[in-house]
DNA sequence: TTGACTTCCATAAAATCCCATGATACTCCA
DNA sequence: TGGAGTATCATGGGATTTTATGGAAGTCAA
């Protein structure tokens, strides 16, 4: 299964349209999707984002139980009210909605950032800093772990 | 399976492609791929590489958390915005992206580096130094180990 | 008719494809 | 065994296509 790699940073225009990018476009088509599913990260400070598959896996795993019990995980509720499915238009676009940029102190240049089987939405600023402190806690666990490629390489 | 070996020196062209060795395509072609996955060593002063396989298997171990979560690991999501697929063309080149280039100190040349299931991409110079001191260390290591015993491990 | 959204078109930059070349290794047959 | 012919490879340069992005025209509902 292709994954959703890497970061672009692509431009957000007065009409509130930003490109998809290219790579990404070509991993939802691939699955059968012309369109993106967003929703506010819990921390709120970004926007994920990811095809509709992903949105059923995780229906599936915790919320599908019973449609209309009262003790249905609320998270799961949640999830679905705050998630919006856009259309990618004719030239890769999306529009995100106005609240949701701002929520996430997006505007003008927005960050469209990889996580394997989904990806985010960062103001490109924010992104480096929270990269940044990621950074730090992995490079400790991947000095341990060493995923890549060899064993204990020891690769300083 | 085949493993990457031996150290190949290709040249970066004005456009910034490289040759990735044929030695190593046929790997990677025989491992069903025609792209390389980069990504920055933790030190910064090379590049890592390899298949798409090894990515899969990282998020295999993720796989299983809900992908919205904040305790999904956040070394994995270091990895897959910092990760770039390269599509390998059909003269057998890849395009580097010049900060990835930059950051690695790569210019005019390129040492692909055999590491069994991957490899990595150096600054021939570079290169060079670092085996001088991983041998040094080894040797260090030999040295101490054989008067102190063997859990006289030492530091590095 | 106004405003919001969608489709369509235009363009510049960038990525990709395609072919040519020189160099090296490899084959095969006299 | 030697040497011409043949593949493979790394590399250069152009031609073509894709991408991101801007703007205009068309659509629909209030």
């Amino acid at each position: 299964m292709a994954l959703f790699l890497s970061t672009y940073v692509n431009k957000v225009d007065k009409k509130g349209r930003v490109s998809v990018p290219a790579r990404f476009r070509a991993i939802l088509a691939a699955k059968g999707f012309d369109s993106v599913v967003l929703l506010p990260t819990v921390k709120g400070d970004a926007i994920d984002a990811c095809g509709m598959d992903v949105m059923e896996r995780v229906m599936e795993k915790i919320g599908g139980f019973d449609p209309f019990s009262e003790d249905r995980e609320s998270y799961a509720d949640a999830l679905m009210s705050d998630a919006i499915e856009l259309p990618i238009d004719g030239d890769g676009r999306i529009m995100v909605p106005l609240d949701m940029l701002e929520n996430a102190g997006i505007d003008g240049q927005c960050a469209f950032v990889g996580r394997g089987d989904s990806f985010q939405l960062w103001q490109p600023a924010a992104f480096e800093v929270r990269k940044k402190q990621a950074r730090t806690r992995a490079a400790k666990k991947r000095a341990s772990s060493s995923e890549l490629g060899s064993d204990g390489e020891g690769n300083e």
